[in-house]
DNA sequence: CTTACCATGTAAGGCGTTACATGATTCA
DNA sequence: TGAATCATGTAACGCCTTACATGGTAAG
C-alpha cells in the first residue's frame, strides 16, 4: 500500500462502522469530519464507484423507500484495506487559512482592514465551536453505548481546544492591532 | 476579481515586499508561511511565468553571480493587485489532519495504535514548535525595523498558540486512551 | 572531491471542485 | 403549491504534486 488516496480511506472507515448512502457520506463530511477533512459530491460518488470496481465495497439498492437510494456496505476485502490503512503512519497535515495570509501582507493596507479579517474569522469559528460543543455533548452522553463514540470525542476535543486557541489568538491579535501594533 | 488563484497572490504579496528568485519564494513557504500555507515549486516557476505574462511581475537577470538566478519584481499592476485582493474576505479554511482520521477510526485498532499516532503527531508539532519560537524570538527582537514585522509575527504567534493547544491535545488524548477511554 | 545547497524548470498524472442536470418527498 | 431537503450523478476544468532533468558553487 504505497500511496493510498485518503478518499478511499475515509470512505471505507465509514462504511466499517455501517452501510451508508453517498448522501449520507456527505453529511458525515459536514459535521462529524468538518473540522478535519472534507470532500464533495463531485469526488464522492466516482471514488465510490472506484471502491466497487476494486470490490472493496458493495452496493445495494434500497428498497424501503420508492426513492432511488443506493447503500454502501465495506466487503471483507475493504475492510482488510482499512485495517492496514489504520496501521500506517500518517502523512498529511495540511493548513490553508486565507486570512492568515491577509495578516501576513497586512503592513500594506494597515490594521483597519486587518481587524477586520479577524473579526470576521472570529465570527467563523465562534459558530464551529458552537456546533463542536454541541457533538460534545451528545458525544459525552452515550459514551458506553459504542467503543467508537470515545475516539469521536477525541477528535470533537481536539476541534475545541484548536479553536478555543484560535479566539484566544484573535483576542491578542486585536489587541496588539489597536494598540498600534508594538 | 473572482477568483483569483490564491497562489498568485501569495507570490505578488511576497514580491510587493521585496524582489525574489523563484528559489527564494520556496524558502518563503518552507518557512514563514509553513505553517498556513504551502507550494512546491511545479507550481510556482509557472505561477511566476503566468504573472509575467499578465503584467503583473516582471524579472530581471541578477548579473552579480556567474549562476543563472532570475530575479521578479511587482509591478504598479501587480501592487494593485494584491491590494485589491487584500481587501476581499477570505474564504478558504482548509484543515487535512489524517491523524485525526486516524483515530477518529481508531475503535477498529485500539488504543495502542491510537497512542502510537498521537505521539508522532506529537513529535512533529513539538518541532514545528520549537522552528516558530525562534522566528518569535528574531521578529521581537527586530520589530521596529519594518511595520511589517509586526504582521509577521501575529501569524507566528497564531501558529504558536494554535500548536501549544494540539501539543495539550495530546496528552489529554494520551491520558484518556490509557485509562481506558471513559 | 564530494556533499550540500543554490537554482530553474517540465511533464504526467492525480485529485478534486464547481456547475450543471434531474427528479422525489416532505412539510408548512 | 412552494420551499427545503433528500438523492444521484457527470463534465469541464483547474490546480497542484511528484518525479524527472540539469547544472553551478561553496565548503570541508
Amino acid at each position: 500500500m504505497a500511496k493510498e488516496k485518503k478518499l478511499d480511506c475515509v470512505i471505507l472507515g465509514l462504511l466499517s462502522h455501517e452501510a451508508l448512502t453517498g448522501y449520507e457520506i456527505k453529511k458525515r463530511m459536514d459535521t462529524t469530519l468538518h473540522s478535519f477533512w472534507g470532500a464533495s459530491y463531485g469526488s464522492i460518488y466516482p471514488t465510490l464507484n472506484g471502491l466497487m470496481k476494486r470490490g472493496l465495497a458493495i452496493q445495494h439498492m434500497d428498497a424501503s423507500t420508492k426513492r432511488q437510494k443506493i447503500r454502501y456496505a465495506i466487503t471483507p476485502q475493504g475492510h482488510a484495506y482499512v485495517k492496514d490503512w489504520l496501521k500506517q503512519p500518517a502523512t498529511i497535515h495540511e493548513v490553508r487559512y486565507e486570512m492568515l495570509l491577509k495578516i501576513f501582507f497586512g503592513a500594506e493596507l494597515g490594521a483597519e482592514q486587518a481587524l477586520k479579517h479577524i473579526r470576521a474569522f472570529q465570527e467563523d469559528i465562534q459558530q464551529e465551536l458552537t456546533a463542536l460543543r454541541a457533538m460534545e455533548d451528545i458525544l459525552k452522553a452515550c459514551l458506553q453505548e459504542d467503543k467508537a463514540h470515545s475516539y469521536y470525542l477525541l477528535t470533537v476535543r481536539f476541534g475545541i481546544q484548536t479553536y478555543q486557541a484560535y479566539l484566544a489568538w484573535c483576542e491578542e491579535a486585536t489587541s496588539f492591532l489597536s494598540e498600534g501594533g508594538n
